[in-house]
DNA sequence: CCAATGCATATCCATATGGGTATACAATCG
DNA sequence: CGATTGTATACCCATATGGATATGCATTGG
């Protein structure tokens, strides 16, 4: 067995860091493909790939206008990544945690 | 060019769901290889592996005791993927202060 | 109606993957 | 010291990747 698909979920969606770029430009608001080739300096073919990948994973949304397709953030995609790294927050703050034990302590001395 | 290697950053590293589950064991606390080669239901190689890609994107340490290797996680290493997505958070919760917008208008009215 | 523009798809390629299995190495036990 | 336990590493394989490039298709402009 390979690695997982890039379409598998969210998590290697994302794991691309052109695909993060993407995302970043989309959260400024829609843009046509044109103008991410442009943002991205990739090939066409590349950029709409990478965009079909975030579109299976539901990161991004198409929208047909002219001849032109104009793609959107949906950053609900987001949230499950969101959520599981939010459970590992406390764990690297523990220090300003275990420091204001301490001062805690201090005070309670006096 | 193929994909890039999964020790190229922590995106990658994570982008695996076993790395994940391993991660979420050893939130816990320290564990030794064959602790998680259990919980994991894993080959033993597999786990020393996986492992291996956290190690080489400081995610985990590891500590030798006796024969076995402690595995430790290192909460920080997460800090980037949060502080990535944690910047897309006001977008899926937009929703909520809309309401709140609105709501506020409403009490302005009367 | 034909040309041009805007995208998507199809190939070709080198590479790294994750699983399987065998094996090497280190530390401990008797 | 030899056997056992706990891990890491070495291979073999099928698969999906991302970049490059060519091409197909739809919409619009002259």
């Amino acid at each position: 067995m390979a690695r997982a698909a890039t379409t598998a979920d969210t998590f290697n969606a994302v794991a691309e860091p052109r695909r993060r770029e993407i995302l970043d430009a989309l959260a400024q608001g829609e843009r046509p493909v044109n103008e991410l080739v442009t943002l991205l300096g990739l090939a066409q073919p590349h950029v709409s790939r990478h965009l079909r990948v975030l579109r299976e994973v539901g990161a991004v949304v198409v929208r047909d206008e002219g001849r032109q397709r104009l793609y959107r953030l949906n950053p609900q995609a987001l949230k499950p990544i969101h959520d599981w790294v939010a459970s590992y927050q406390h764990l690297w703050e523990e220090r300003f945690d275990l420091l204001e034990d301490v001062l805690e302590d201090l005070k309670e001395e006096h």
